[in-house]
DNA sequence: TGGTAAAGTTTGGTAGGACAAACATTTAGT
DNA sequence: ACTAAATGTTTGTCCTACCAAACTTTACCA
């Protein structure tokens, strides 16, 4: 059931706009909708007719907007995927706010669900096996912003690495 | 010098294609580009008409096509995109390969040079600290295959690894 | 309550990217 | 060398997504 082709780039933006907005302020405007997305209100008029076609939103004109629950539904889609990536781009790969949260705008609408479960398992991978953990990812600068890593001690960092594991072992245990 | 806005998707991919054709035969033929990119060779006549506009090829009709050196510094720029996403998704979130190569025809288009720059050195991070490397992404497939984690005893695993850093240690302090 | 500003809609136009099918050229085979 | 098949091009059409600008409706407030 609903074996649907995916939505074009843009009419995935729509939907997530219009979420965003419902989320924020109870109801999505035209205007708003305009200009979030960087277009005029008369695009968004006829965009909005396309979404109704689909059966994507409740529309009536001069009236407001709301997702219907399959629009709703792939919206939520959409803001996971957006989430999940801007998440990695940001807490893994350490790239600023704003040049996470561009990227990861593009990148929503090419990754398959595939891509971004196995993406989500990585992430929690990374936290969860006590070879890695946050301060792996937090040393993840040093190798980035100097140029000489060869030269570089690992020896207490592994030391450490494995006192914090033992420390959680035993702390484990007395629960 | 030179201060391009990024060509669409679809241009990026003729470019990526004739390079590819170029190296496997030498020269590019519309027959062929078309083939690969799942396109009519009557759409793809146009197209060159483009690129040729845009000074990205050198093309006569009827006759050959090669990038220009311009052409050819995209094309390639493409490819390297396409290449460490590919080996991002396939040799790291372990994708299989038709899958990882999907996902990277669209992401390509998606992601800024830094972010590609990023991941390049976080893939580089992965192999070269002591606490990750090769086997520590083998043991990801444990992690998502099992439905269980948390009984999982991962002391051995970090005895390995310790034991592997002074390994090499010594045997680097030898040369 | 009328009038105006803000918000929304419609219409006409543009651009990119594709298809289908008619047409032109090149290549190969005999 | 001639012709059929393969390859390449052109033309006309479609679809999506946008803008500009005229127009309509709604909301507000004096």
């Amino acid at each position: 059931m609903s074996m649907q082709k995916r939505l074009s780039a843009s009419l995935e933006d729509y939907l997530e706009t219009i979420l965003e907005l419902e989320d924020q302020q109870k109801v999505a405007r035209v205007k708003d909708i305009a200009e979030k997305l960087g277009v005029l209100r008369g695009t968004v008029s006829g965009t909005l007719k396309t979404l109704a076609e689909k059966n994507l939103i409740h529309y009536e004109p001069y009236s407001f907007i709301t997702l219907t629950s399959k629009g709703a539904r792939i919206a939520e889609e959409v803001r996971r995927r957006h989430a999940v990536i801007k998440d990695f781009l940001k807490n893994v790969l350490l790239m600023d706010d704003e040049k996470a949260d561009e990227n990861a705008c593009r990148m929503e609408h090419a990754m398959d669900q595939e891509a971004i479960d196995r993406l989500v398992q990585f992430i929690d991978y990374i936290q969860y096996c006590p070879r890695t953990g946050q301060d792996w990812i937090d040393a993840f600068v040093n190798y980035f912003t100097r140029s000489e890593h060869r030269t570089e001690d690992c020896r207490q960092c592994l030391e450490d690495c494995v006192a914090r594991y033992q420390e959680n072992r035993s702390s484990a245990s007395l629960r």
